[in-house]
DNA sequence: TACCAAAATGATTTTAACTCATTTAAACTG
DNA sequence: CAGTTTAAATGAGTTAAAATCATTTTGGTA
């Protein structure tokens, strides 16, 4: 990509970011980006399309972030964890950018497209969990992806509404409701000698890995 | 609400859903409701404004719809499944509807209202749900919120994309990891403290398991 | 230096939201 | 019911911003 392309690009971020889609005029994009009217539909053939360029940037980018926010070697609950986390706080980090998403058109072919691969970071966590036998068999995957990701932004919406910073209990309830675990619950999880609950539900879960893929 | 307004709005409406936000022409819209254009600026002061109206008129719909969906003397359990299925069902039916409310102004006076009426009746299910012991006393109702609606917003988008027809088994499943079915994850920790002996018949248990199928 | 092609420019055109002077309808009054 | 007043409706005209495109500038090549 060239400088220039780029550098109209962060403008056109900055100015959507400050004033939202609607209120920003290309002709302000084009003095941030310190270019003429003209040079940006040279790279943007109109506004729409100047917008799912910034959002499609965001999409490549929030990839790249979460491939190197998971560690290879953790379980699959812990980069399940790491993944939610992440996703969490770049959805708090970047809420303006988030919102201009809504406004990208989907079912559009590019875009899509970079939705598509950043879900494929979940997918590939769960069905490595699945291969490995920490989840069960027939974990209903694109269900679960759509309570993760579902969740995560809806809770994103109501941290920002009521002014609340990143509260990682979301992000442990959520998994204990869709792989189950007794750490979120009871809270600490390292140093702790684990209560007869604790052992209980390492005990059921390993009861139900049994019964789904055993039989 | 005039005859006139109403009329308005349906027109609104219709184009909208049809032709989207940005593509609908005010003049259009009026020529729908058979009125003049300015006579549209008489009733919403404007074309934003109007789409707060459509919208502000779905979600109030929504919720009477909602209320009359559940039945009062049910489980907590089944009024949820039957909260879920209107939900999954009214957003899959009005689709473009609904991707018109991404463009009404959050963060707006009259609008969010709305959507807190609206997420108030599950809130009643739930508080009614704890009050009754059909679920535990610290259940994070907030955020069992934003798990039920995000997973259903996002579970018909998905829906869509495949082209798909409303799928009870999303609400069921969605349900079996909020509240549980029998003995899900979340379930398994409330309650008192498993004795040793608990511990000790759940092993003898997995034990069992294991031998029959020859692991 | 002269030439050419690609890149950039910004004045001009186009489009659609919004306004407002005028017209039409409704309500009231004696 | 004619006359008067007030409210509702109209649509031609205004305005603002997206998009275009004839012209200019830049950068590379011989």
């Amino acid at each position: 990509m060239e400088a220039k392309e780029s550098s109209i690009l962060d403008a056109a971020e900055k100015i959507f970011a400050q004033v939202g889609f609607d209120g920003a005029k290309v002709s302000d994009i084009a003095r941030a980006a310190s270019v003429a009217e003209g040079t940006v539909y040279l790279y943007y053939k109109n506004k729409q399309d100047l917008l799912a360029g910034v959002v499609g940037r965001f999409w490549t980018q929030l990839t790249l972030g979460a491939e190197a926010a998971i560690e290879p070697d953790a379980t699959t609950r812990a980069q399940l964890e790491q993944l939610g986390r992440y996703h969490l706080q770049s959805l708090l980090n970047q809420f303006e950018v988030v919102s201009l998403t809504y406004r990208a058109r989907p079912q559009q072919e590019q875009d899509l497209d970079q939705v598509r691969e950043y879900v494929r970071v979940f997918d590939r966590i769960m069905q490595r969990g699945v291969d490995r036998g920490e989840l069960p068999k027939d974990s209903p995957i694109g269900q679960l992806r759509d309570v993760f990701f579902g969740t995560l932004e809806f809770s994103a919406r109501t941290l920002k509404l009521r002014e609340r910073p990143y509260d990682h209990s979301v992000v442990t309830n959520l998994l204990t409701i869709m792989v189950g675990s007794s750490e979120a619950a009871s809270g600490a999880s390292k140093g702790k000698e684990p209560s007869n609950r604790d052992l209980m539900d390492t005990l059921k879960s390993i009861q139900k890995q049994l019964k789904s893929s055993g039989n």
